[in-house]
DNA sequence: TGAGAGGACAGACAATTGTCTGTAGAGCTG
DNA sequence: CAGCTCTACAGACAATTGTCTGTCCTCTCA
């Protein structure tokens, strides 16, 4: 359970980096602020469904399945 | 956006009934409460990724993301 | 050296999720 | 009809997410 933000954290900051973007560039293409990108990349926190989807769409990923990816 | 929780809410009733689990049986094996299964199912709510999780095992899915697909 | 970018982190706060309890209605079955 | 299952729904509450502001650290580069 603990591995769930863990994985998601992973995830998200692989999908950051490979786009080239900031964390703090990532909050503001999804409106986000940008002490929730760092939260979440160091698993402090878990995101909700909304949250998962815009950051699959700031990421400009097919599905936002894709930050789910090796988790469970 | 609002087609997120829609998409969501549609998965999860579909996946729940596909298994032939009432909103009370999934939610005691999730360790939810099953007024949050009636949320969910209703549009009402978004779930958290640690939901989503328990979720998508409590339903014996593959994978969390299923129950994200048709979403953005 | 010093300025700037990127990120870690803390504290306070609003908004939302998740829990708990209880009520009510539809549908099925004896 | 009476009882049962399943679901919808409301209100109050604790827990968590997300926002905002500010500080500090590291690294890079002029």
């Amino acid at each position: 359970m603990e591995s769930v933000r863990t994985q998601f954290a992973f995830n998200l900051r692989h999908h950051r980096e490979k786009v080239g973007l900031s964390q703090e560039a990532l909050a503001e293409i999804c409106g986000l602020h940008r002490t929730e990108i760092s939260l979440l990349e160091r698993c402090k926190r878990s995101p909700r469904l909304e949250t998962i989807v815009i950051l699959a769409r700031g990421l400009e990923l097919s599905s936002p399945g894709e930050l789910l990816d090796g988790i469970s």
